[in-house]
DNA sequence: GAAATTTGACCGAT
DNA sequence: ATCGGTCAAATTTC
């Protein structure tokens, strides 16, 4: 028995080591109070609806180079004068400096744990929807670099939810206690559904989140080993929440987290299964400690439409955290 | 007025 | 030249 713990100590070890983006179990940020935590990006609007300064000033440019010498002869009197100064003059270092990158799958992307700022949104060449670059909401304020893209993946439409690949590039360097309003990372009950891209043999490791729960122990234990298992109808309402994260790259984060072999692991931490799998995965699986584990009861309150503009979340805070 | 998104322009990498 | 990531003014909402 004590060896059968001393293993799964280890191997949570090592799945921590990947979750690197999931809340370390021992010390969550605890807001000091109940908090209701509300969505950040969700809660205003905006956006520039008419033409801009600059647009302005384009078309005015282009007006004038449209009509050729007629502003001259309209304003004999301007001086010539340079033009304004560009406000760029900043020149953005090692801007593509590759960086550790992780990329996860999901039909929730918004329900990360992090609260995100959007700066920009851009059609991508061949796809189907625009991607939308969002940087840590305490950038500004703690110099976080965290960063996320997400894109919705190409769909012909009739598959729903629709699926939206994540990037996280570099680590959160934020802390959540600097901001009384930040939410502890939340992780949603997620749907024993869980759908896997069949990685390589001997490639990065695939990693399977699922909630520890009976049933889904045996789903993780089985999509560790194959690109698609289903198991059961426990959470029917939310079905569409699968989750699969693929890390793009391997080796310890800032938390500390390292995995180290090149087998199959599964996993329980903290109300969260997990399977990690390199590609061929032939690895025995030990039954996890799922059954044993409490596991927090997390909502979904209100599941939003994601066929539109991707928002950030509306998080609930499980009362497992707020007991803390 | 603060905070957040929108969106075309800018700029570096390929 | 093209593509993708970022900037920053404009705009909206609270």
């Amino acid at each position: 028995m004590a060896l059968v713990l001393g293993r799964e100590e280890e191997l949570l070890a090592q799945l921590r080591a990947l979750l690197t983006f999931l809340p370390p179990p021992a010390s969550p940020p605890a807001p000091a109070a109940p908090v209701k935590v509300e969505s950040i990006m969700g809660t205003s609007g905006g956006g520039r609806r008419l033409g801009s300064k600059r647009d302005r000033d384009d078309d005015s440019e282009a007006e004038a180079e449209q009509h050729g010498d007629e502003p001259a002869a309209a304003q004999p009197h301007y001086c010539p004068h340079p033009p304004p100064p560009c406000k760029r003059t900043r020149r953005r270092k090692n801007k593509k400096k590759r960086q550790q990158s992780k990329c996860l799958v999901t039909t929730v992307p918004d329900f990360d744990g992090y609260q995100w700022r959007k700066y920009g949104q851009k059609q991508i060449e061949g796809a189907m929807y625009p991607r939308s670059y969002y940087r840590c909401i305490q950038s500004a304020k703690q110099g976080c670099q965290a960063k996320r893209t997400v894109q919705r993946n190409d769909d012909d439409g009739a598959t729903a939810p629709p699926e939206y690949t994540v990037v996280y590039v570099a680590e959160h360097t934020c802390t959540a206690n600097d901001d009384a309003l930040e939410a502890p990372p939340v992780i949603l009950e997620t749907t024993t559904s869980v759908v896997v891209r069949a990685p390589a043999a001997h490639t990065d490791p695939v990693v399977v989140v699922v909630p520890a729960t009976a049933t889904t122990s045996a789903a993780a234990a089985a999509s560790a080993c194959s690109t698609t298992v289903t198991t059961g109808t426990e959470s029917p309402a939310i079905s569409g929440d699968d989750v699969a994260c693929c890390w793009s790259s391997s080796g310890s984060s800032s938390s500390g987290y390292s995995y180290a072999d090149d087998s199959c692991c599964c996993c329980c931490c903290d109300g969260l299964l997990a399977a990690v799998v390199h590609g061929g995965c032939g690895g025995s699986w030990a039954p996890g400690p799922a059954d044993s584990v409490s596991v927090p009861s997390f909502r979904l309150q209100e599941m939003e439409d994601l066929t539109g503009p991707i928002r950030s979340p509306v998080h609930v805070v499980p009362r497992a955290w707020l007991d803390r």
